[in-house]
DNA sequence: TGTTAGCACTCTCTTTAGTCGAGTGCTAAA
DNA sequence: TTTAGCACTCGACTAAAGAGAGTGCTAACA
């Protein structure tokens, strides 16, 4: 490497501009917007070995530069200050969560709507991944001659029901027992761990009792697979049109029709395992995201690691800014969601 | 009015043109295209005639026609013919929804993705309003020493439940007890009926089994309140970029932030009472709406009217074949949500 | 009298050419 | 090593010209 002292001043000073400008930058301007105490002719000669070292790129010839992928690589590792997040907004993020009485849904959502707000730009936040978490507690209940409710607790406190109707006859009794019977025996499982296997283990056990089994059971898979499920809140989509780069309308609707796919954005967030990532334009997989940068974090839920946020934007995104967004976001959801366990 | 047969002929063959093709038509391609036995200055002087009674617009001098919003509520009113909706469709969409096992809010998402699949449009689909819904069911269940499960369920078979924590001791005989009290209280009262008065009474009845109904009410009001909350289903948002009127960036921004606004829309859909209803661009209230049409249609759950479908697409929209799907989707919807009911 | 052919005219859209300006690279002087 | 100067480049903007689709009006025709 060694890049010179003046050569880093130079590229921060475009990576400056260029993030609120979105406009290639020449020599000339440079120099009289930035003091940096050096002519613009200088500054071109800089400017073309940063160039041939891959720190810049140039649209076209007799255009400005603007910075490259590497450029911003290096200026996220080295050059980027921490920015600073002062202690007010923090407050005001707890605020606005504390809102939200109660439900993680919708603690989760707002987390998403905040971020987006706060950086302008689109937020993807998904539901803890229950799949580590275990089985806290099972419950039938008769709500009437042939409707069963079947509850599922996970230790983590997220509770899944399912209405399960039933032409077969049942007692009240056979049902409790049923109940604890299925209740004991997955109690305390990692819900990942609960087979088919398992469960067909003590259907056997338990279809002496009654026939309704035959219905309860597949109700119980479904409502396992759905706690497991990773529920996801998009955010800020149209904040994209603020962007002078969507102002091209298919750039805008390849966008919009990534972001349309669930699956896809699953795959994108939980594709990083570090607790911050910050993922800069080729360096994305995807075509789609050539031109976009990824900031994700991961969030704590009760202790072990579960969550995910993430922040999608330009290339040219302010990643300071960003991230200090981003960081201070999921520690005050961590603690949050851990308080709220406390209580 | 008295529009001679003639003119209608003109005005339909127009119309047709324009939903297809979003450009203006003027006599002499009309007159090659559409086959109707007269040359194009016959046609010229229809036109101009058809302009002056309002049916048509000419977005410059010396450019084609385009109907007008008073054109295209001629042609629903009385031109438009049923859309033909072969058999076929109504089992595909069928099948499609049985693949959704359960769960209504599963069936109503699917609802609305699969009618912004077939109309290429936008779509939103309301839940059921369950106000006037009647309680049916009401549980406390203690999962352990300090946490409690409040599960309520209403006549229509949507189950709300929510973690309570308590730091207060109370014993499974108090928690049932308070259990039943409020279950007897409440069932069969329509949730909307069910005030604070009410449960304030009570409250004064129970508090004395154990201080935990302190924790208990709130939690009562604020699940009663969340299950007569609706709930909206947005879906084909990026289709609209297919279409020609929204390769302007503000129109498809101005379109998407409008949309973006979750109270703006059951506003919109709950506006209309009429089993199955048409607004035409400027009869929209809305500015942003002035160049879109908006067809809803309302089905039916458990018997009473209660839940909305709404198509949004631009005035230029096929109307016949998009009527025809939201028929056909409303009936389809209502049948298989009482179906369920039934079994 | 309604219909049609013909024609001059209108207006948008596209293409072409010309100009402007920001920027570059190179050379030579400080 | 830095800087001033200069010729050159290239996209963006503007103006003019031409094409194409359409209109309204007039006059002829069945």
């Amino acid at each position: 490497m060694g890049l010179g002292d003046r050569q880093l001043k130079i590229l921060q000073a475009i990576i400056k501009d260029f993030i609120t400008t979105a406009e290639p930058i020449g020599s000339r301007t440079l120099a009289k917007k930035y003091d940096l105490g050096i002519s613009s002719a200088t500054i071109r000669n800089e400017m073309a070995d940063l160039e041939e070292l891959g720190y810049l790129e140039q649209p076209h010839t007799s255009s400005g530069r603007i910075p490259s992928d590497k450029g911003y690589r290096l200026y996220v590792d080295h050059l980027m200050k921490n920015g600073t997040n002062p202690q007010k907004q923090k407050n005001e993020i707890k605020k606005k969560f504390i809102k939200s009485v109660g439900e993680i849904e919708q603690i989760i959502e707002n987390t998403a709507k905040f971020i987006s707000e706060t950086t302008k730009l689109t937020s993807i936040v998904l539901s803890p991944q229950l799949k580590q978490g275990k089985l806290k507690y099972v419950k039938l209940v008769s709500i009437d001659s042939n409707v069963i409710l079947l509850i599922v607790v996970s230790e983590t406190g997220i509770v899944k029901n399912t209405i399960i109707r039933v032409d077969e006859d049942y007692t009240f009794n056979d049902l409790e027992i049923i109940s604890r019977i299925i209740d004991f025996k997955l109690k305390g499982i990692r819900i990942c761990d609960i087979t088919a296997f398992i469960i067909e283990n003590m259907y056997e056990e338990v279809i002496k009792y009654s026939a309704i089994v035959k219905k309860i059971f597949p109700a119980l898979m479904n409502a396992l697979e759905e706690m497991v499920s990773i529920e996801l809140y998009l955010e800020g989509l149209t904040n994209i049109f603020d962007l002078p780069e969507y102002h091209n309308i298919d750039r805008a609707r390849n966008f919009m029709t990534l972001l349309d796919q669930k699956e896809y954005l699953i795959d994108l967030l939980l594709s990083s395992k570090e607790e911050l990532d910050i993922t800069i334009g080729k360096e994305n997989k995807h075509l789609e995201m050539k031109n976009c940068s990824l900031i994700t974090a991961t969030y704590q839920y009760n202790g072990f690691i579960v969550g995910k946020i993430g922040v999608i934007g330009p290339t040219r995104m302010d990643y300071s800014y960003t991230t200090s967004v981003v960081r201070s976001i999921t520690r005050t959801l961590s603690e949050i969601l851990n308080e709220d366990k406390r209580k």
